[in-house]
DNA sequence: CTTTTTGCAAATCGTTTGCATGGAC
DNA sequence: GTCCATGCAAACGATTTGCAAAAAG
């Protein structure tokens, strides 16, 4: 893999952010510093960050690819109001996969667990 | 909210499945009893039975919208060779929720919680 | 006769890809 | 000079939508 100004610069910004920006949003905020940089970079660098361990991808169920800095298991909760995405700040159930192996019939190598409701902010305004 | 026999055969089809068809095999079936139905209808369908609770939306993270007639709380497994989607046998976390909100600001309305990795078929052949 | 639902096709949205050019090494 | 990465635009797949016609009530 050869270097790239704009695949660093991708991959800074996502350490910055401690939300779990779309390849859109890491797009717009590109563009500030690389005024011609396409989508298309954007989300082959995104998928390539996330194939060689940088990144992951979190998937709450609103059909967009969020992209997270942040590898470790962890779990996240979802504003179905406003669409933020945030960290739970709760352990990792670590032998919850051992606990599913018992009843299941294959092998379980990961799980997701994900919140959703109203996020701080939405929950004050309703 | 008037009768169609479209959606009513939708309805049966589903509680017919224990997997989590996609929209698509919705269609290819619904095909086999109205030659004409068309993708709109099905999805239409599938959403409108969605809103009133009928079904249930099951995202594992494949990027395609599943349904399941079976609307309780329980858990998915996801298997990431085959694409099959299965229900976990094992006690739903009801108190998963309240656990979670005492370390976050904001409502926590539901939780998902999905597995992945190889299912009983995939896992004998690697 | 009014209102909902349908079938069809076009539109939309997020994401991926082919290709010629430019940058890394 | 050889490859890999880029920018651009076209292609893609899943889902949604506008509309005139058909079915329900």
């Amino acid at each position: 893999m050869k270097f790239s100004r704009q695949r660093e610069a991708i991959k800074e910004f996502m350490m910055t952010r401690k939300d779990h920006p779309t390849a859109d949003t890491v797009y717009t905020h590109m563009r500030e510093e690389f005024p011609n940089i396409s989508l298309g970079t954007v989300y082959r660098n995104l998928q390539l960050l996330t194939d060689i361990g940088e990144l992951q991808k979190v998937r709450v169920g609103d059909g967009l690819d969020h992209f997270d800095a942040d590898t470790s298991l962890h779990y996240h909760f979802y504003c179905r109001q406003c669409g933020a995405v945030i960290d739970m700040d709760m352990d990792s159930i670590t032998e919850i996969n051992d606990i599913a192996s018992k009843t299941f019939d294959g092998y379980i190598e990961s799980h997701s667990l994900t919140f959703s409701g109203l996020c701080g902010r939405c929950v004050i305004r309703s």
